[in-house]
DNA sequence: ACAAGAAGTCAAAAAAACATGACTACACAA
DNA sequence: TTGTGTAGTCATGTTTTTTTGACTTCTTGT
């Protein structure tokens, strides 16, 4: 009973990099060293706190990928995928207005 | 050029309760003090900088009702009216998963 | 005239979000 | 062994958001 489904939701994607980070997850695996530099002006600390709230979210899952150079890669959930219209359609409404 | 077109949107619907009150918009017009009886927690400042805001982005209009108790109402502007079918299917999300 | 409701504003404080810089730990390459 | 890259944490400080409480203005009801 909660008093406003979507709240929870808007609050997962609220935040100075979320937005940005999640568009990118739709692309491909995100990494956190080239997140630093695919986001301009942002830093460690703000990366790696959005990085966790996604993750606790349930939108991203973080997997070691222990390869050639082992690393950790960001990658989006079975949940984080069933976002993916959904953002589509939010950009598009931006596009449109 | 925006490096993310979602971003605006997710903005302007972020905040602690911007969310509960566009939802309140879209079942009818909002009015002030009402407001705060219907959002049990909050307070003038909040509400009065949220629906500042949600009218600066261009979702709701403002408007002063000449009317038998002369007040004001803040309605979906043709923006918000827009914005009803993706806020709706963010909540679909929510109830879904 | 007086009280009460509607719709706020203002200054200040408290809380939450964001940024900075130093530091850690592990792997790999020269 | 020294250096570079990856993936962070920690303490601290700054900035932004949210809350509190006192105050204002206009209109209506008694």
């Amino acid at each position: 009973m909660e008093a406003c489904p979507a709240e929870s939701l808007l609050r997962s994607l609220s935040g100075k990099w979320k937005p940005q980070m999640f568009r990118l997850a739709m692309a491909g695996p995100l990494r956190f060293n080239s997140l630093l530099r695919q986001l301009p002006g942002s830093n460690k600390q703000s990366v790696s706190t959005a990085l966790r709230e996604l993750e606790d979210a349930g939108l991203l899952l973080r997997t070691v990928v222990k390869e050639k150079p082992l690393h950790v890669e960001y990658v989006l959930s079975e949940k984080g995928r069933g976002l993916l219209d959904v953002f589509l359609q939010i950009e598009q409404f931006t596009l449109k207005t």
